[in-house]
Order: C-alpha cells, then sequence, then structure tokens
DNA sequence: TTCATTGTGCAAAATTTTTGCATAATATTG
DNA sequence: CAATATTATGCAAAAATTTTGCACAATGAA
C-alpha cells in the first residue's frame, strides 16, 4: 500500500492540493479537515506529518530516555509516565540508550519520530549532557535526572526537603541523638538527602553523632547496624538514604536482638513496596512519582508547542516530597 | 533539511539513480554500498527504509508491547529484552496499550515504525489477540503472556514443570502432609503451577490436605496464614503461586510465634529480590527472564528474516524453570 | 580469456507534490 | 444585516522527486 498524498486523499475525499497544504503547513491545523487529514496521515505513518502543525492539539509522541534497569523504581517511573501520557492524549515509547553506541546518532534518530525527549540518565556526565544539546539544538528535551549542574531544564524530588523533614520528625520525637546512614557521595540527590538532614539539625543546634558510608545496597545496610551495634551506640534516630538500606539494617537488626524502634529509630527515603510490608513497617520519605511526571510532561507539551522561551541556563523545579508516619521512627 | 533521495545521494556519494534502486530493493542489500545507503538513510529517518532489505543484517526495530504495571516483574522484563536486543544489536522501544483506544490502530501506526512486535497482554482475551492477528496479517508478531489458546506463537516459562519441582522438593525433604497457596484461577500461569504441584503428588500417592484461594497479593498470603493457623494445621509443606504471597504469609507467621521452616514449609515462585532478603530466605522456582527474552527474540528475528514458515496453529515453547534452594523448604 | 552477473551513472519517463488562480465557505465589522 | 475580510477548497499547470531504459564498468566463474 502506497503511502502518499493521494492514498490520504482518497481516505479522506479531500483533494490533493488541501492534503498537500495541510501536510505542509499551509493551512492552519486547527480546523476539523485538517485534523482529519492530520489523523490520517499519522495512521498511515506518512513522514511528513511530524512537520505538520506541530502546535495544534495533535497527539504528540514522547520518548522517554533512559537506561533500562532491573529496579522497582523503573517499573513505578515507566508506569507513572505512561499513565500520566494516555490521560493527557499522548504517546509515550521508552527507550534505553545504549553506551556503546554514539548517543548523538541514537538521540537524532529517535528525533525523528518524536515530538520531545524525557532525558533519565543519572549517570551521563555534563559533557555527555553537552554534546546532547549542542547536537540536537532547539529541539524540546528536560531531564529529570538529580545532576548537580544540569544541561537541560531539570524536574527532581526535593531531595533537601527530604532530609529535612526527617530531621523534623526525629526532633519532635524527641530523639536526643542522631546517625546517618548515606547513599553514595556520587549521586547528586544523595548528597541533598543527607545535607537536609544535618543543616535542618544544625539550625537547632544538634549534631549527627555516627554515620556510615552505604551505597544504597541492602547489603550496606545490614552492614551499617553491625557497625552501630558493634560500637554500642543506643537510643539514636538513624536517617538512611534509601529504602533498601534501612529495610537492610532492620533485618539485620533482627538477630540482634535489638528494638525498632527504641533502641534504634530510623527513617528510610523511597517508599518502596518493601517499606509498607517489612515488619515493623518503615517510616519513610515519599515521593509522588506521578507529580512529577504530570509538571514534567505539562512542561514538556508547552516546550513543544512553542510557549516557553527556553533561558540559557537550564531551570530546576523541586517535586515536594512528604513523609509518611509508620512504625520504625519513635517509640510507641 | 529535506529529506529525500538527493539528500541521501549527496551524503553517501552514490547518485540518484543508485540510492534509488538501493531503497526500492533493486539491488540486493548486501553490498558495501547497498549498506552504507541504508544506514544513512535509517539515520535520516528517510520513510521508504523500512521496506528496503528487510532480510538484510540492517538494524532492526522491535517492538515490546505491554500495559504497564507499577510491578518489579516488568522492570526485569524491560531490563532483560532491552539487554538481549542491545547483545543482537537490535533497536528496542517499549509500548504500552492504552484500552480505551483502538487496539487495532494503535497497532497499526506501531508496525510503521518497527520490524516485528513481542506482545505481553496477558489480560487481553482471545477475541483481542484474533482482531490482531486479522488486522496485521502477515507482519511479524510473537507472544510471550502465558495464555491457554495462543493466537500467536508464544514463548512462556514452564510454570507445570515449576509446580511439580516444587512438589518434588517436599517429597525429597521427607514432607508428609502438603498445601498450596492458589494464585488467582482466571491466570492460565497459576493454574499451571497449582496443576504440576498437585499433578506430581498424586503420582506418588499423596495428596494435598490444606488449600487456600489466594489472589497473588501479600495481603492474601497473611490471610493463608491465619486460615491455616485457625484450623491448627502444622507440619506442613506448602506451595505458594508466587513469592508475594509466600512473604505475606511469613509475615504473618512472624507474629504467631511458629517456626518456619519447621511447623510450615514454603516454597514460593518467581525468585523476586525480596525473596532473598526475607528474613528465612525464602525456597523459590526461579525464572530466568534473559533466556525468555533470548529465545523469543531469536525466533521473532528470524520470522521477520522469513526463515520461518508460519503453520495455521500458534506454536508454544515453554521455557524451563528451576527450584532456588534457600531457608523454607526443609529442616535445617 | 570469455561470459554471466551485478553495480553504476546519465538522462528520459513516470510519479508525486506544490502552487497560481478562481471560487466557495466562514468569520468579522460597522 | 449587509459589506468586507479571511480562510478553505479544487482544478490544472508547474515544480520536484523518484524510477527506469540504456550503456558501460567491475567482479567472479568457467
Amino acid at each position: 500500500m502506497a503511502t502518499g498524498l493521494k492514498e490520504i486523499s482518497n481516505l479522506t475525499g479531500y483533494s490533493l492540493s488541501t492534503v498537500s497544504r495541510v501536510l505542509a503547513n499551509k493551512i492552519s491545523g486547527n480546523s476539523p479537515s485538517a485534523k482529519e487529514i492530520l489523523t490520517v496521515a499519522r495512521e498511515i505513518g506518512y513522514s511528513k506529518y511530524r512537520d505538520a502543525a506541530p502546535s495544534s492539539n495533535r497527539i504528540l509522541d514522547i520518548a522517554l530516555i533512559t537506561q533500562h534497569f532491573s529496579e522497582e523504581f523503573y517499573a513505578y517511573l515507566y508506569a507513572s509516565f505512561d499513565k500520566i501520557c494516555a490521560e493527557q492524549n499522548h504517546s509515550l515509547t521508552i527507550h534505553s540508550l545504549r553506551y556503546n553506541k554514539s548517543i548523538k546518532e541514537q538521540l537524532l534518530y529517535l528525533s525523528q519520530n518524536h515530538d520531545g525527549f524525557i532525558l533519565f540518565l543519572p549517570t551521563l556526565d555534563t559533557y555527555g549532557y553537552d554534546v546532547i544539546k549542542k547536537s540536537l539544538e532547539g529541539y524540546p528535551i528536560i531531564s529529570i535526572a538529580p545532576v548537580f549542574e544540569p544541561v537541560f531544564d531539570t524536574f527532581t524530588f526535593d531531595s533537601y526537603q527530604g532530609g529535612a523533614l526527617a530531621a523534623k520528625q526525629f526532633i519532635e520525637s524527641g530523639v536526643e541523638k542522631f546517625g546517618v546512614i548515606h547513599g553514595p557521595p556520587e549521586k547528586w540527590e544523595a548528597e541533598l538527602r543527607k545535607s537536609g538532614f544535618y543543616d535542618t539539625l544544625e539550625k537547632e543546634s544538634k549534631k549527627v553523632s555516627w554515620s556510615f558510608k552505604g551505597d544504597y545496597s541492602f547489603e550496606s545496610g545490614e552492614m551499617a547496624l553491625r557497625d552501630i551495634f558493634d560500637n554500642k551506640i543506643k537510643k539514636i534516630g538513624i536517617f538512611a538514604s534509601n529504602d533498601q538500606m534501612a529495610v537492610g539494617f532492620i533485618h539485620a537488626a533482627l538477630e540482634k536482638n535489638v528494638k525498632i524502634p527504641g533502641d534504634y529509630n530510623i527513617i528510610g527515603y523511597d517508599n518502596i513496596l518493601f517499606s509498607k510490608i517489612f515488619y515493623p513497617k518503615l517510616t519513610t520519605i515519599n515521593t509522588d512519582v506521578d507529580q512529577l511526571s504530570f509538571e514534567a510532561l505539562d512542561y514538556l507539551v508547552r516546550m513543544i508547542k512553542g510557549q516557553i522561551k527556553s533561558g540559557t541556563a537550564a531551570k530546576k523545579t523541586l517535586i515536594p516530597v512528604n513523609l509518611v508516619e509508620r512504625d520504625t521512627d519513635k517509640m510507641r
């Protein structure tokens, strides 16, 4: 089946000239006839479809570009973006970049079939981002990766606020001693979570008396428990930079006949499925992935429609987080 | 930048006629010149690229089509298919179907930009599959959803074998009484897991003395524990149709001061991350998602290259599963 | 070496897309 | 409500793009 203007003309009943003009943007894409033509053009995969009337309210094709990873968070992220895109009647496709190939080439190819990108590439460095920016000048791109100096307008969770919330919660509970299980220092959001916690304590003239360098893994949480247990520190409120470490900590504690909460109070970060289930149920910082998706997508769509005048420097938007109080943060 | 034969001609240095012939399949796609032309055509997104030389060893665009869900398994599935595609140098995109729109329309659109589909649509009924088959006659499609009467050639895990393995393990451990926590009966693979367990016991003239109808959720595992506890049944080997229910069962048992293993031995299914971590560590049936991905992709690629003569009836390929022995299946 | 096969470019032919012009439909303004 | 401006449409001519006939070169097999 030959795809061409003739085909579209036959299917819609409009003349070749009209179809041609709609697809060459010589007629505003808002009239009913234009909409019909555009819809059919998309369906039969006519190549010039994308250039026509990008500002009209046609279905937008959005690409979420990451590097896949077998982690719960990715499933959440995909499902959430998918839901929000469905609500807004846009089409989402998910792609995983290959690092053994030219990023530039891959993205150039994807830009042919999509109207805009949402990047989630936490391990890419500023140089890599600059390459992308340069090779796709003017193409709508936003990022949702927590990095220190973003190249693209970025939407991330307010990790600093998360750390602060944990500190406040402990202070209100009357906790006197404070500890931290760090995340990997190369992760910017881990540093922010930590800083939020430290700074909030400092404002109240309190300080952290024990800390442990973790790497976000369950195992490093277990190691943290062994460390604090061997040092015979007790009656302390511990902020773990993620739930996996918090759960690992609690898991190891179960074998030591120690009380949680009581001997160790603990607050995690992420609100993973586990944290609701694991006994005792973990108090943690919750991130609203749907809100992130919504805000990010909304911004990207406005960018695609040309309603945003992109400044020179990349803007950061922080999505608020909240504390979910369960059983591990204060004496019952 | 106008995309057309002229553009490709300029970029490659070949004449318009040559470029035209390559892209219209009048020249075998195996010569070095043809390869160069095809590569450039793909890069600049030339629309006729896909029709040209599909059998040559160009990069194939594969679509994994599901309905997203915030579950660990989906993250595994995506990551695994992505890895395997990367190894085979194919390009993977992931899509989630909208059920409020015509499936047919969505798939027709996707078929424009892709060479073949991998479907994972466990909730779609036979009628839905038939619609897809009819509207994409001749297009390469396989399925990895466990359904009773597949419409497309299907690759799934050997759930029946999984149930059988669990039964064998209990028998070898000298367990005398047997129980089952069912999965939802509308899920075909849950029925198979169950049947494999029952049938294997029957062969040894043993039978199931307790069962509970679960729904795959953590909570239904907790309910199962309460049921068996209230009935005062003990010293029993229980096969749970998935790990979530097994973990729920164990979790609820922790509060009852009951021994696992010992009072209740339990084997789960899926080998989720949790099952390695949760105390006591769960013995479970492991599914090798990478193997599934590899076999499925390999078959689809051969289908795309026209090396498979599709029979009338859909073929099922069962990927073997294995038992991971940890701490919950037998007395220590 | 000879002959068959495949790839290549030029220019002509075929096809597809765009545009000038006339007219119809719709919206705007006084 | 009429007068006027704006936008949309189709026909046919013009322009652009793609395909193909023909001549010839390169490569490999007999």
